[in-house]
DNA sequence: GCGCCACTTGAAAACGGTTACAAAATAGAC
DNA sequence: GTCTATTTTGTAACCGTTTTCAAGTGGCGC
């Protein structure tokens, strides 16, 4: 009977509050706490929020609540198999549980990654997942300053203040070099990842020398080479062990990608894997299995450790208790790569 | 001399001026537009700033400028070389322009990607880039309800009203097919992506069609086999193809993926490519240059073709008048998985 | 019928910026 | 030195929500 009041407003809450004929609280209540507002009056604003196809307004709501129910994630790059892949998991836990992500690159340089930490505090994230534990000083301190839970994964690191939830590269890099001292190898070449700014590479290369040591083997400094992430780079380092005078029976790699070069210039040189040389990756990439020779490697769930953080963030926030340190188990995956070495050269 | 202004204010804009001595506009104006504001004012800004450690709140910002300076993105996965490397690319434009891209998933399903872009409107993106010309009904009519400019990224089709970048799919795959027809191929079979919501899947296959249509050659149904993207569904579809009593002499791949597989497949199966099978791929991966045999693929320019797509909506946001449909050139990478067809197969 | 409680609802003040508009300061022309 | 045009600065309204607080409503035991 009576008309609905003056049409000032064009959108927008207001809007909807006015078309149901209800106050604006009562609309965003239906909103954010459906049973806090009576059936009939959720009714007619749901009503009136999809003839007017009303869409909430995001940023008034941050503005307003002080929470956003997004996480932000830096990783150094996306263009990484790993990377991709825990962040495809992350992504989908969180959109599961009604959070988004806002995902940013640093290409493995500190100072951008403390500035894209800054882009997103200022962009109002509730918490941040971080990769790893090398980060720039000022990152720490603006994390504290502004009050942001954060976590560091794809690392282990029990005896640190922060959370963190990953594998323990160290070990896993050690159970990989044990696996070929253990088949009777005794003269192993690493190519591993660039160190610089990658405790993850760090700690694998920790790993395959502490296996190194604990086996009383020496590891000639021409033995260890460092690469980036590219397939070309591997194979260059290949070439170069390969026609060492004193060649290495076997290569433990930084991670798959390496051992795939490894495996290419050792076949393009001549020498047959595993008979003339064996190779381990790291990571158990989709493909490792399929090549010829498969690949032994480390198998590491990455989207598990990914959700994992998520999980962990995501109930910090709801205010649950959660442990603060958690260990992915990683796994030994032997397949056709490695193998004892020539009587010969044993 | 004297004491600053009451400290009621604990932060934000209004606590930087305070400090500054000047009011929460000259703050806005030295933080938004520098040159309006003469420079010991800004100087004074600056250091109350970083003194305060100061981090504007973006949704504030936003709400109240009613521009993010963000564009939003829905890809099918980000565990796709192709989109990843695509991300990337239009990531680091965006951010070298001052913008922030806000990156979502829809998994190939429409519904998803509906409510995707709902969410993405909703957080207050300026402009959205879509994957392709595939949509649901209702994603048109949100994004000119909200009077949202978009971009579909990867096809290109001059003739339609909606802006897009990319190679046209239909020629490359035309192309491609071209390619081991001229090779002397006359029995050519077809593994492709699934077409259903994958319009470049689906254009690929047309090309490829098409090429083998103007040569007067048929194609049994059994020689047009779908896959998902996994090397094992492609070595699957492989193995069927292969093991036909009338096989192909050659296959032509709706990706590189698929090609691996296929090759894998056939090396396994006692193939040698391309002395008994012929094998070409689409897209031109990294790997694809390295596999033995080398792959002979279409080469697609991803991260131009992403970049531009930032490019074109940057431009439009800022009132520039853009091309509306813009052609990413492909080439057509002959390596050694093709060859002439086996003389009694011929 | 009264008083008390629990539950719904609404009015209005934040939230932290931007920006239209007005006021003040400065420069330039005579 | 006055007057005008221009630039610099400040005041305050507004952006679209949430949320506190108070007011209204109905049920129920007595």
């Amino acid at each position: 009977m009576t008309l609905t009041t003056a049409k000032s407003v064009k959108q927008g809450i207001r809007a909807v509050a006015a078309r149901a004929g209800v106050s604006t609280a009562s609309v965003s209540r239906a909103l954010n706490n459906p049973d806090a507002v009576s059936p009939s009056l959720r009714a007619r604003i749901e009503q009136a929020i999809d003839a007017l196809g009303y869409i909430p307004h995001a940023p008034a709501r941050i503005l307003s609540s002080r929470r956003s129910r997004t996480l932000g994630a830096i990783v150094p790059t996306i263009d990484n198999t790993m990377f991709a892949r825990g962040i495809a998991s992350l992504q989908q836990y969180l959109s599961s549980v009604g959070y988004m992500l806002f995902l940013t690159t640093s290409g493995y340089d500190l100072d951008v990654e403390l500035q894209q930490a800054r882009n997103l505090i200022s962009r109002g994230v509730d918490g941040l997942v971080l990769r790893g534990d090398c980060h720039h000083d000022g990152l720490r301190k603006l994390l504290a300053d502004n009050a942001v839970p954060f976590i560091n994964v794809g690392i282990y690191q029990p005896d640190r203040p922060y959370p963190c939830v990953g594998t323990d590269n160290e070990a896993a890099a050690h159970r990989a070099a044990a696996h070929v001292i253990e088949l009777g190898h005794r003269s192993i070449g690493i190519v591993s990842a660039l160190q610089r700014n990658n405790d993850r590479a760090s700690a694998r290369v920790a790993g395959f020398r502490r296996a190194l040591t604990e086996n009383g083997l020496e590891l000639p400094p021409q033995w260890h080479v460092e690469v980036p992430y590219t397939l070309d780079d591997a194979r260059e380092a290949a070439r170069y062990l390969l026609n060492l005078k004193d060649r290495p029976t076997a290569v433990v790699c930084g991670n798959d990608v390496i051992a795939y070069g490894v495996l290419l210039e050792a076949e393009r040189d001549g020498f047959s894997v595993p008979r003339d040389l064996s190779v381990v990756g790291f990571d158990d990439l989709d493909w490792s299995r399929h090549l010829r020779p498969s690949l032994t490697t480390i198998h590491v769930p990455t989207g598990e450790t990914w959700q994992r953080a998520g999980e962990y963030l995501v109930r910090s926030l709801a205010g649950e208790q959660t442990i603060m340190h958690r260990e992915i188990d990683f796994s030994l995956v032997v397949r056709e790569s490695t193998a004892s070495p020539p009587k010969s050269l044993k």
